[in-house]
DNA sequence: TATAATTATGCAACATTGTTGCGTTTACAA
DNA sequence: TTGTAAACGCAACAATGTTGCATAATTATA
């Protein structure tokens, strides 16, 4: 069993994320690191804190990765999320949204695994402004 | 209003799409296109026939954009789908799957554009070979 | 038909996002 | 304190997508 090492640029990284209220690319996680490591060293970072199941990974409509800290993750729901991810066409902002139950029709010989639901529209924030 | 023109390009991009089963992204669809027109050309047509509502963009559990004719597209409909996906984890193949009505349980002040929804999971073919 | 305007293309160059290999450093258990 | 696995930096690469601009093809219209 491999051994989880804390390192400094790994707890940045991860507190980063969760002081963060959306989700965020690798790209804004590196930019707030303040050059505490290398870009490909935030990868492998995100990498292992998805696989630990303290992040997981959501892929936005533009095809860009986000990532947002899991909350209530249990080694069944960990990917398999139970909630769905807003993004907003505004503030390119990606959402988490508490639990949402949905009812798929799926044709009986497809052997599901994961459900990935997404909406799009305008956030709260942005509507305000409106 | 501008003028859309059928190209030898646009038409051979346009086929392809609409003989595959699944759904492909714009490197699978250059490489079936045997050096019609130049990658970025693709990209350009791609664009159009998405314009024209002749396909629709996905993007896949991976990020990648992928592109499927549209059946009954109407202007309403266009991108906000009433349709599933489907990621097969064996074949990585994407395939559409008829309508399916879910319900969201989303706060009201998010407001609501588009919906996406892709299951990964098993495809029947790829079950078959199991 | 000839000419002008518009649309589409090719090519080169660039941007962004993500991955891999490898030698070096660091964290942690013993 | 020290050995070792884990993590890191750096350079190089890969995949996907975009932009600018000169040229070619198509369509409008005189
Ligand atoms: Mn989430
Ligand atoms: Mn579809
Ligand atoms: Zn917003
Ligand atoms: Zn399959």
């Amino acid at each position: 069993m491999a051994i989880i090492r804390n390192t400094i640029a790994k707890k940045a990284v991860f507190e980063i994320i969760q002081l963060n209220k959306t989700a965020m690319s690798q790209t804004e996680i590196f930019a707030k690191a303040n050059n505490i490591c290398d870009r490909v060293t935030v990868y492998r970072i995100l990498e292992r804190l998805v696989k630990e199941m303290k992040i997981h990974k959501i892929v936005n409509v533009n095809g860009v990765i986000n990532y947002a800290p899991c909350n209530s993750c249990s080694h069944e729901q960990h990917v398999h999320h139970d909630h769905l991810h807003f993004s907003c066409t505004t503030c390119k902002k990606l959402t988490c949204i508490s639990d949402n139950r949905i009812e798929l029709n799926i044709p009986s010989n497809y052997q599901v695994a994961e459900v990935f639901l997404t909406v799009s529209g305008i956030c709260p924030d942005c509507l305000i402004i409106t």
